[in-house]
DNA sequence: ACAAAAATAGAACAAATGTTTGACTTTTAC
DNA sequence: GTAAAAGTCAAACATTTGTTCTATTTTTGT
């Protein structure tokens, strides 16, 4: 590697860090002190470079701007809703317990704002491979497909089980041979299983 | 709401949208000219409140120096190594096929450059609610606690499964009665699984 | 409605910050 | 090894930018 092209890496990384530590891009000169460069054309000439080579942005003559086009890595990020009560609306104020980020390719395409995570009760979806306390994320939704695992609302407590519908009317099956199917008209789909999170 | 209380929440808003779209802050002036202010000086009385209130921090006579002080949601960020190649260390470049994020509070509290993340292979575990194609995350370390799920190299293959050492021998156990354990000298851990993900 | 307090405006100022220039030194490529 | 290219340095410059000051207007609390 040339001299010069581990010049330009070390003050790449110096930016990096600077603005992650400080909030804001470092000046010419904060950059000059760090990289051991006297010159403060020196460091333009390098900021000239990594623009050229894309790896950052620069708007003539304003301090400070310094636009790193760093690629990160895209997230989701969604609130984790305790208690599910009745009437009230699933993402009220006073249900939200926490906020999480992941990945969004942990999870399908869908939109940020309507998903959602709950912890999942109770072992009756265990041969699914969802356990007590793993975390469900949801996807508010008013249907889901046949064979998909939904979260329903049944008396008034949100559930978590396999949806089949037929003609006449709406199962939740659980995958836990202990436990029975729940049929009724009076069963509303809050939303699709789209991912399940353990801490072990 | 005093009116001068709606400008402050105005002003706020505005610089955390421009430094998220720039990459840095606004100046004085920028704001002024964004939130219906024509004093630079009315600027900056705003800007020192909001620095009272511990909305932003700046630095005295540095330029784009307001530093939102943010409550982010706290992350760790890890790569997805694909096959894992005897002899090579885990974390080679090549092995590398993804890095993810997730919130830290989803694992435990683990250094965040211990981490990775590996698709399991097979349904061996599958009575520990762990799939085919579930994604584990896992801590690098040599040696695991009885009864903790570690990832292990049993011949030149990385393996998901209960570890066990009595006093002359190391075993691994699946959780599926159609499998019987491993056993063997021959076993190295690798580290131990501290978080299931699998996408629906 | 009124007086006090707060907010706004405009201008001038000083500090900082990016740019340019030219000479010198080091590195690169043959 | 040598010449060309690239990198470094220092200084001067122009622009941007935060700060300060004073007067005026608006808002607030009674």
């Amino acid at each position: 590697m040339k001299k010069s092209e581990q010049k330009m890496q070390d003050i790449l990384t110096f930016i990096e860090e600077y603005t992650k530590n400080s909030g804001y891009p470092p000046t010419y000169r904060e950059i000059s002190a760090n990289v051991n460069l006297k010159s403060i054309n020196s460091v333009k000439k390098y900021l000239d470079r990594l623009e050229l080579s894309g790896y950052i942005k620069k708007s003539g003559f304003k301090s400070r701007s310094i636009d790193l086009v760093k690629q990160e890595i895209p997230t989701v990020n969604f609130p984790v809703v305790g208690r599910v009560a009745a009437g009230q609306p699933i993402l009220a104020e006073q249900n939200i317990e926490d906020r999480l980020v992941i990945s969004s390719s942990l999870i399908g395409n869908y939109d940020d704002s309507l998903l959602f995570a709950l912890k999942v009760r109770g072992d009756s979806m265990i041969d699914a491979g969802i356990n007590d306390g793993d975390l469900a994320i949801v996807h508010s939704q008013n249907t889901v497909e046949n064979g998909e695992i939904a979260v329903a609302m049944v008396e008034d407590k949100a559930t978590v089980k396999y949806f089949y519908k037929t003609k006449d009317k709406i199962s939740l099956h659980p995958a836990n041979a202990l436990y029975k199917p729940i049929e009724g008209k009076n069963i509303s789909v809050i939303g699709k299983v789209v991912a399940i999170i353990r801490k072990i």
